[in-house]
DNA sequence: CCTAAAAATGAACACTGTTCAATATAAAAA
DNA sequence: TTTTTATATTGAACAGTGTTCATTTTTAGG
């Protein structure tokens, strides 16, 4: 066959990310096929090459998705929250993690070979939640304060992701950790309040 | 064959776990293959199978050998640390991460399936770990802090290892993050600079 | 209607994990 | 010493994987 006119190359992407991104959901990242991938949708294996150019590719796509549902989730928590927006940023970056966690792990999972880096269309689309998160730091902080925002906040991010991976891959609750969403708000809040009281 | 006098089961655990271990080092965990220890042991396949019962029970053992020397990293740390045992801590805690990353990462790439969990030995194996570092806060706070120090000792973990994992993994290299370590040991400073203060 | 360009295919290849009947070996019994 | 028994080891078989690419099918333009 070729050039069938059932769908439009974007179409057809959009279509192989979206099967892509329901397999990872049920399966998770160990036990994700390509194959599994292009039968849903309704191809054969060789079209994924001939659209993404590698698996890799699709995996990034894939993972690009995740991004931007769970910035999207974010910026909900952020619109229902009262006063303190920070609590409700760490809630709802673990609450996206633990009701997603196959799509979730999968970004953490694909690693790119070595020397390939991301296309710029997905670092784009990863992107937004890093800025959401910088924004709220402003927000929480002094306008004096003497720190570079974006390193401090992608070091709080770092912070709030360990913890949640200890959760979702489950190293946790072997040991018996009751509120690890309270811990990683412990040690924001106790970082934040060093920086708010400096002069 | 069979009963094969070359080696005391013992010996061949270990056997199997040292060729893992080094070919998990060489290729990481997306490349690792079971039939590739065996072949590098001087055994077949199904040797693996007998010894472990799963390839996830070899994998189990390899990942908790790392825990062993990555202990024995900090330690090597600790001895020759300064006055700032918590800094040496941090610092032990990233450079073993990036001297072995393959090795440190299949740590986190390896997830049993669900409703497996690791065995006595393998747990045994990997609390040192964690012990070094509760024995180093307790060190670095009052007697009097009102903390469950396991608890707390987990949590500065985490913040810690969500650094090194976006190190190791390469998301930080992309944002120009220079000092990962340092922002690190910035945030565990934080936080116990806040308890050490309280009354 | 024909042709040229492009999209889709799927067989082929080299690998993977896992199982398990068959086999080789060592230790125990005769 | 020979025979038997128990067990350690094997590797073929199976069902899957990612990746390539010559072949085929389809569409669009002349």
């Amino acid at each position: 066959m070729g050039r069938r006119s059932d769908h439009t190359p974007q179409q057809l992407r959009d279509l192989l990310i979206d099967h892509g991104h329901k397999l990872m959901a049920e399966v998770g990242y160990a036990r994700f096929s390509g194959r599994e991938v292009a039968k849903r949708a309704g191809y054969s294996v060789g079209t994924i090459y001939n659209v993404f150019g590698s698996l890799d590719g699709l995996l990034s796509a894939i993972n690009t998705r995740t991004f931007g549902l769970w910035a999207q989730h974010l910026q909900g928590a952020l619109a229902t929250a009262g006063h303190d927006r920070i609590a409700s940023l760490v809630r709802g970056y673990f609450s996206f993690a633990l009701e997603n966690p196959n799509v979730w792990s999968a970004i953490y999972d694909h690693r790119l070979p070595d020397g390939q880096s991301l296309s710029p269309a997905d670092l784009e689309g990863r992107a937004l939640l890093t800025s959401i998160v910088e924004q709220e730091v402003r927000k929480a902080l002094p306008d004096t304060v003497d720190l570079d925002l974006a390193r401090y906040s992608r070091s709080l991010i770092a912070s709030v992701h360990g913890h949640c991976s200890y959760v979702v891959s489950g190293s946790f609750a072997l040991l018996d950790e009751t509120d690890p969403v309270g811990s990683a708000l412990d040690r924001v809040r106790e970082s934040l309040s060093v920086h708010q009281n400096a002069q």
